[in-house]
DNA sequence: TCTGGGGTCCTAGGACCC
DNA sequence: TCTGGGGTCCTAGGACCC
């Protein structure tokens, strides 16, 4: 069996440190990204002064708000900015090693194993990573190496911000033994406290229950994922290519809504931000799938399946609304709607790939914009980029997608 | 404290078939 | 007048992660 060497690197208050970092006189203040206070949303990435406060990514705004001082500074988070900033460090990533697998925005494992004869010892090379970061983009990340994703993913949450721990193969049981056992992977709000019902606190605690005993607690499946996790055993491959399986946009309203035709608008804008996606990624998918939530977080969704795959705007939204329609949801006020495709067909025709752009939807993201702008002027160079008025600028109340 | 948005994966129940 | 036993596919819900 080859010992293989994987690292983890996960970049610090990532959204909140980019905006620190473009914004010098926001630095040493507390800072959060996300929704705006006194509005519906939650805090995606805070800097470490307002975590002092006790401040955490997904904490309701409203009560982040209460806690922090009057100096706090609050922003709406800026994915496309976030989103280059990222490709920029696995960029300089690749740089290190071929094998980089982008897990999101701010994280990312790489298979470094046999890099010592090239590089030095394991802190040599995490070291290496950290430099490379920095020098491509000014911003710190914390980097844990391990001999699998689990030990190297503790690792670099051992010690934050700017870390580096490497944990080697015969340290696994000791690092892992006094870790709350809400570290391992499965262990949320549910599952959790079934454990800690029966007086576990830690990792090693888990480590004294039969796997028969942790099947029976959290299921066949679970179970023999926490036993095994508990003593240090999980997956060590590092996959650099994995394509995504559904294609999403949803709204949470600023208050819930009951008139239809808002509701049908959402799910139209909604769907043209799906098709547009896929259409950019040349993919065409035959399950529609709608979510709706109600007062009281109460979620539901429908899918129906295309006889064909498709990344039309209006097949999307057609069918959506449609799903909408066919259940008996009543007048019950709305708290977000969403609509989402996935079931790809894999096989892409080149033909069939043109992006609708002249159907009855407006343009809403900066980037369909573009693309809109770039496409008329090809299509008739005698107009100038701004002979031609387009649809208002969509309005700055998107989210972002939210991790630190 | 009243809970974003974009994802992945698992489970349970029912339909359907042999 | 009892109603097996798989296997597979589909749908909806939900836990969890960043």
């Amino acid at each position: 069996m080859s010992k293989r060497l994987i690292m983890h690197i996960d970049l610090d208050a990532f959204f909140a440190s980019i905006e620190q970092r473009d914004h010098p006189e926001y630095q040493g203040r507390p800072l959060v990204v996300g929704a705006k206070p006194g509005r519906r949303g939650v805090v995606a990435t805070c800097s470490y002064e307002a975590r002092r406060y006790g401040v955490r990514s997904a904490m309701p705004i409203s009560e982040a708000a209460r806690r922090l001082p009057a100096e706090t500074v609050y922003l709406r988070p800026d994915i496309n900015r976030y989103g280059e900033v990222s490709h920029q460090i696995m960029s300089a990533l690749q740089n290190l090693s071929p094998v980089v697998e982008k897990v999101s925005v701010d994280e990312a494992f790489l298979d470094i194993t046999g890099m010592e004869r090239l590089i030095g010892d394991a802190e040599s090379i995490g070291h290496k990573a950290k430099q490379l970061i920095h020098d491509q983009v000014g911003l710190t990340a914390s980097v844990g190496i391990g001999p699998n994703r689990l030990i190297a993913k503790l690792a670099s949450d051992y010690q934050k911000p700017d870390g580096l721990t490497v944990v080697k193969a015969d340290q696994v049981e000791a690092f892992l033994s006094p870790l709350p056992l809400t570290v391992l992977r499965g262990l949320g709000t549910k599952s959790a406290p079934i454990l800690q019902r029966l007086g576990l606190r830690t990792v090693a605690d888990v480590r004294r229950l039969s796997l028969l005993e942790l099947r029976r607690q959290l299921g066949n499946l679970a179970g023999t994922n926490i036993y095994q996790q508990a003593r240090g055993i999980a997956s060590d491959s590092v996959n650099d290519q994995s394509t995504r399986k559904s294609i999403s946009k949803e709204t949470t309203f600023g208050q819930d809504i009951t008139d239809p035709a808002i509701l049908r608008e959402s799910l139209r804008w909604s769907a043209q931000e799906v098709g547009y996606v896929a259409r950019q990624e040349q993919r065409k998918g035959s399950l529609v799938t709608l979510k709706i939530r109600f007062r009281g977080f109460d979620t539901h969704t429908r899918n129906r399946r295309l006889a064909t795959p498709t990344s039309a705007d209006q097949v999307i939204f057609k069918t959506a609304w449609e799903l909408y329609q066919n259940d008996p949801w009543g007048n019950q006020p709305v708290r977000l709607i969403g609509v989402g495709i996935s079931g790809w067909d894999d096989a892409i025709d080149e033909e069939e790939k043109q992006p609708d752009l002249f159907g009855d939807p407006q343009p809403e993201t900066d980037a369909r914009q573009d693309r809109l702008y770039q496409t008329l002027d090809e299509v008739s160079g005698k107009f100038g980029r701004h002979a031609i008025r387009l649809g208002s600028k969509r309005a700055n109340s998107k989210a972002g997608s939210g991790s630190e």
